[in-house]
DNA sequence: ATGTCGGCGCGCCGCCGACAA
DNA sequence: TTGTCGGCGGCGCGCCGACAT
């Protein structure tokens, strides 16, 4: 796990995956060789934060809104006594800021990167956020049956009661063993012995998350996600005994300071390289960005009124879950300070704005186009939804400098209209116009490539699209029509229609998945049909199957016959692609490539098929019953 | 307690008695303002340390051996993790490094000052190293009789059980909270609820010291003393997680670096005001001694042969020692790196070798001449002593340059001779002559005034000396004759004669001190002849004496009436003149200005006279049973 | 006078099944 | 399926006198 030392700090770097496992869902790192764009605006942002009273910044340095480098370095490293990741990543200014000739270069990003197709499964992990008897009572931990059944060690149930020690490796490489017991009345499997001890010295509370991680060579790893105290980044200024307190500078527990940050602001502006440290839990939007990323978002004309969806990370961290708004205006975020920056352009209005109050501006890179039909909540029957944990901008204008000019920005902008803050209005075109003749922004595809009305839906299954999970669009494409009460799914290109949706009111949002099935390696289906003289259509190896999501292959399989209950393949497919546990659980319809179609829990899972070598998931959020 | 803000460091300085206390009895601080020289040699001995591995010191600075500089600052300090106190000394280099003015100078010293006449009495303290039972077992702290009814709040001895709860603060100003119980049979004082909490917090282990001090504001407060761990200072470098481990530079854990050392060195030989820090239980000689202390030092004739003692720490700094010696050459310890230095000028040979197996060499202030009557042990008959605790020079040259050649010292030296290292020897009287000659060394009266053998005994009271105990000279000044078997005590310059002494041998080594009283105040003796109006002898408050100590006054007094016992008026006289317990309760015959003579608990306390205005303290180490 | 020991009581840590959501 | 609760057993902290030094 602790393969390499980083010569700076002189501290271990952290094995990617338990990295990205402890990170979450939402991260994406660049890739070593890569080109990105760092935004000082961002950097700033994230040293500063919300709430921790950076409310000046006169003496930083005028420096470009963005800059193309070149990634020289990431290492993902841990804090020493938190066991917050962070990753400390070199960068190279590039000179061509302009960026026209990216496409032959790496630009593309490690970690879970919807864009890349490599097969490279996750491995398998599991977060769970702390309640107040795994923390506080008994000293014992409720381990949920998935993450006990598909990353701890095999327990051996014939004995009474089954029980084994298992031993998990921290983000430094420390060895922790557990009492890992199944035992109660229902049976539920129980970390005891060592739990408490674990609880203590990670000085761990309800609210924190765990993360269980089964690597590639078969350890199992354990992460910490803390939860978030309070405003800002208090947790090491409470008084916790016993804990070292503020290291100066950049690293273990001093986060990123604002010196940091106007260093490294210098030095990239200045063409020297330099280097950032992200904290990927900090509640702020990743400030060095994918070039051709940005470049894509930034091709897109925007404009008011435009329908768009979000990721965001659930409040435990546990699930993403995307929320629909419209775009309400397009403008600089602060003209004078960062003129012509494309960071937090958007001014957003969201479709359930109690839950974001706090973001009211968001970069174009971070949202995807969607028709602009009216939104409704994914999941109307599920329970209350859990909060969701956003970004909290600072209510405050980062590093005003209200007496600076524009320095290279006409005020003239025609069509300039209702902005209060500077007298004038980005309209999305004009915008556009503007920043492609001034060469603020070089083009490519988006992180979420942004789609039209137009190219929705029917798009071929080859299509490398970064799309994780598509919130349904109402209308199959084209043939979306505004009243029409019945939409389609797509399976295997052929609609599918809900009862739910015959009866119910326009209010039904849905989405389909597809997973794509290798071929069987149960015993039972030795002879099926995929067997190894068949595998060549995706050249899958034994027992994997393809997945599908909305007719669109995200580049990942599974071993279906790995799975002896739906429960199980519910939860992997929800953990492989954080997806809302609730929308995941209620409303799914698994159809695999031999024709078996299932909706969640309905029959034994053994009369479902797993000698299919694509499985298709329709999800219907609007539907508890839906007829296939 | 805490009264000052360290503006440089922002830490509280310390209550300079607490600061003292914890420091040990041997510590001396320059005063504000007075005259010192800086030895940058003792400096790096004291960053480097014995055993510490700094073995050679290429980078460091040419500059002389010894600096004269005016005290700009004195910040007592006590370390935020550990406890530990040290100092933070401001000084302003003078340009007179010969120093012929300095007469009219405050070259005065703080703390236990021996050569200071006032009357400030330090305040009450007690030092305990803890037992295994103090710091592992049962969470009780087992307090001495003396500690509970002399420092701690008096208890109610009509409650059973006599319990209280004492509240004492610590070099932090924290407060801590112990139950102070008198229990068990024999009765005996316990400090037993806070005392466990007390001993995790600051990581006690069996062997540190606790000190107890009544402040004179009436507060109770609390120090520590840590044991020295192994070879040099490697305390904190132990695997105790929890701890802050070291931080760069002088300050907290990170003692004095190397680095500061060869800064200050630099700053003080160009003249330019520095800062040194000094860390008193550092086992290293101080390396800024008053001025006027180095140059009596200095301008006695050192050669082979002399007589001398020297006071130690015992090794669980509960008491000071002084040994005896013989000045086996006199040479520089490195006259190429440091040539012409006075740092540990003496090559000496201890009658007690084994125990100071480390100390081959001293500097000359910190040795007072004697008689060159052979030396005997203090206490043959009491048990065997404790080990002491000494300084440990390091066993390798410091910062050796061998290729130097000395700058401003002829090599030229007369009666050079039988010197292994250098090929030459500093006999004593050239070496004197030498130093006055080139003006090394500007002259004054010694921190311990060297006495011949000619002016030891029969000085007269008002001698201002620095005396604190001396160890018996065995013969009467002028008349001691080798062989005579009854050496005589001054008790108002009446000889005394043991009868150890007359029966025993000559290893009998004695001493004797002096307490004068004050009018007593008892109400019974309150028509005693030293009523108000014969005060006016020694100008005394009502119910203290005067304490002299072989005929000396060294301008102390006691309030006899304030004892209810020979063990609280020996108790409280071993701790004023932190006298080695041993030699302070078995061999003490006490004599006051009534008349009444008394040795150590023959009678009870009531039949001795408290209406002395003086009282004569003889002792005599070598006998238990004194006749009077 | 005080260091060390064994006794022992009590509080709390932590393991358990019973419930209920 | 899993969160929370009360029960309770066991362990160790810490208070005690006994006893020795």
């Amino acid at each position: 796990m602790i393969n390499v030392m980083d010569h700076h700090m002189n501290k271990p770097t952290l094995d990617s995956q338990l990295w990205h496992a402890c990170a979450g869902g939402m991260v994406q790192m660049p890739e070593l060789n890569s080109k990105i764009f760092y935004f000082p605006q961002g950097h700033a942002e994230h040293a500063g934060g919300a709430g921790t009273g950076v409310t000046s910044a006169a003496g930083f340095p005028r420096v470009p809104p963005y800059i193309l480098c070149a990634v020289s370095a990431v290492n993902f490293m841990a804090d020493t006594n938190t066991d917050e990741v962070y990753a400390k990543i070199g960068l190279v200014p590039l000179k061509n800021n302009n960026e026209n000739d990216y496409d032959n270069s790496n630009d593309g990003f490690l970690g879970f990167d919807r864009n890349k197709n490599d097969n490279q499964d996750k491995p398998t992990s599991f977060a769970k956020t702390l309640t107040q008897s795994d923390a506080n009572n008994g000293g014992g931990f409720s381990v949920p049956r998935y993450c006990a059944e598909t990353i701890f060690p095999r327990l051996d149930y014939t004995a009474e009661p089954p029980v084994q020690t298992v031993v998990a490796k921290d983000v430094h490489g420390k060895l922790w063993k557990f009492r890992h017991i199944y035992r109660g009345t229902p049976r539920r499997h129980l970390l005891t012995t060592g739990w408490s001890n674990f609880v203590n010295q990670k000085k761990l509370v309800a609210g924190d998350s765990i993360v269980f991680l089964r690597a590639d060579n078969g350890d199992l790893c354990v992460g910490i996600r803390r939860a978030k105290r309070g405003i800002g980044r208090g947790f090491l200024d409470s008084n916790c005994s016993g804990w070292n307190t503020a290291v100066a500078g950049v690293g273990d527990s001093g986060k990123v300071s604002v010196d940091s940050v106007v260093e490294a602001a210098n030095l990239a502006a200045s063409g020297r390289p330099f280097e950032v440290v992200f904290y990927p839990r900090a509640s702020t939007p990743e400030f060095c960005v994918k070039a051709s990323t940005v470049k894509a978002a930034m091709r897109i004309q925007w404009c008011p009124g435009m329908r768009f969806k979000m990721a965001f990370e659930t409040e435990d961290s546990s699930r993403i879950s995307w929320f629909m708004g419209t775009i309400s205006s397009v403008d600089v975020d602060d003209q004078v300070r960062w003129p012509n920056s494309p960071w937090r352009l958007l001014q957003v209005a969201w479709d359930e704005p109690d839950l974001l109050q706090n973001v009211k501006r968001v970069s174009p890179w971070l949202v995807e186009l969607v028709s602009n039909m009216p939104a409704i909540h994914l999941s109307p029957f599920s329970p209350p939804r859990k909060k969701l944990r956003v970004p909290q901008p600072p209510d405050f204008p980062l590093f005003p400098m209200p007496s600076m000019i524009p320095n290279h920005i006409p005020n003239s902008i025609q069509g300039a209209r209702h902005n209060p803050q500077f007298g004038f209005d980005h309209h999305l075109h004009q915008h556009h116009q503007y920043l492609s003749k001034i060469q603020s922004f070089p083009f490519g595809s988006p992180r979420f490539p942004p789609r039209s009305i137009e190219t929705t839906q029917e798009t071929e299954e080859k299509e490398n699209v970064s799309c994780l999970l598509t919130i349904g669009n109402k209308c199959n494409s084209k043939s979306s029509s505004k009243d029409e009460k019945k939409p389609t799914f797509s399976l295997f290109g052929q609609p599918i229609f809900t009862e739910q949706q015959l009866s119910d009111s326009s209010s039904g949002e849905t989405g389909s998945v597809v997973v794509q099935n290798g071929p069987g390696s149960s015993s039972s289906d030795e002879a099926s049909p995929w067997s190894k003289d068949r595998r060549s259509e995706f050249g899958l190896e034994t027992g994997h199957c393809k997945i599908f999501m909305e007719s669109e292959d995200v580049g990942r399989t599974l071993d279906l016959t790995s799975f002896r209950s739906y429960e199980e393949l519910h939860r992997k497919l929800s953990d492989m692609f954080s997806v809302e546990k609730s929308v995941m659980m209620n409303n799914l319809i698994y159809r695999t490539s031999t024709g078996a179609v299932k909706h969640t829990g309905d029959e034994p899972f053994s009369e479902f098929s797993k000698t299919a070598q694509r499985l298709t998931i329709v999800m219907d959020s609007g539907s508890d019953n839906v007829g296939v």
